[in-house]
DNA sequence: GGCCAGGTGTAAA
DNA sequence: TTTACACATGGC
């Protein structure tokens, strides 16, 4: 693959798509939180359940960390897996509480190793925490991305989550801004493609308007 | 009623 | 090391 070709592609996933602004979210701490309640689920049901954060504490790490267990199950509920969630949430804002102001110190490699020591943070959520929590360059290799690597035939099926993020890396500036629209942009490309769903449906085509700019989806 | 949505941890093979 | 499974709500 030439050099710029993969960011030329997300450059006109931005023209097709417009700009995406992730994340939504009043401070660095809401961010994180967001990337844990939205796993496995959608926006709107980790939306919702940050709502009740919002609702019933200032939001701050300190606040969210002294919360009992069966609280934060009640106000992660509409979240999905709320009972693992409230632990997982628990776990970040203790550490949250304690370490953030350290930590915008420590290199991104050491940061992400010790994100990934908390529990319910895997590779996904951790890099979604540096890249819009922290503000480091990280190239988010979820599903989206390894599947729409794999279909502009840059990657196999069974490409590794590290691998597809060593590409993107490869690839793509350290500009934060750039990777943080990357990131948004293959997920809503993704979701507005029946291709996305179904992978070996014969009647999924793609958009006229991504088929015109050569666009895989 | 079934499928899908901005994953991770655990245990068995 | 790989695979299977549990976790669970809300929208369509």
């Amino acid at each position: 693959m030439c050099t710029g070709t993969l960011e030329r592609a997300v450059r006109r996933l931005s023209r097709v798509h417009g700009p995406q602004h992730w994340w939504p979210a009043g401070s660095p701490f809401e961010m994180a939180v967001g990337a844990l309640l939205v796993q496995h689920t959608s926006w709107r049901n980790a939306e919702l359940a940050l709502e009740n954060l919002r609702g019933a504490t200032a939001f701050d790490a300190v606040s969210v960390g002294h919360l009992s267990i069966g609280n934060l199950e009640a106000l992660v509920r509409p979240s999905g897996t709320f009972r693992v969630k409230a632990r997982r949430l628990q776990a970040l804002a203790l550490w949250w509480a304690c370490e953030f102001e350290s930590a915008t110190a420590v290199p991104t490699r050491d940061l992400r190793a010790t994100l990934r020591a908390l529990h319910g943070i895997g590779p996904e959520t951790a890099d979604c925490v540096l890249l819009y929590a922290f503000s480091r360059p990280m190239f988010i290799a979820d599903a989206y991305a390894r599947r729409w690597f794999y279909r502009m035939g840059l990657t196999k099926p069974d490409t590794t989550y590290a691998a597809v993020q060593h590409l993107g890396h490869a690839q793509l500036p350290d500009d934060i801004g750039l990777l943080q629209e990357a990131h948004a942009l293959i997920v809503v490309h993704n979701q507005r493609h029946c291709v996305a769903r179904h992978p070996n449906c014969e009647d999924c085509t793609l958009s006229d308007t991504c088929a015109r700019v050569g666009l895989a989806v």
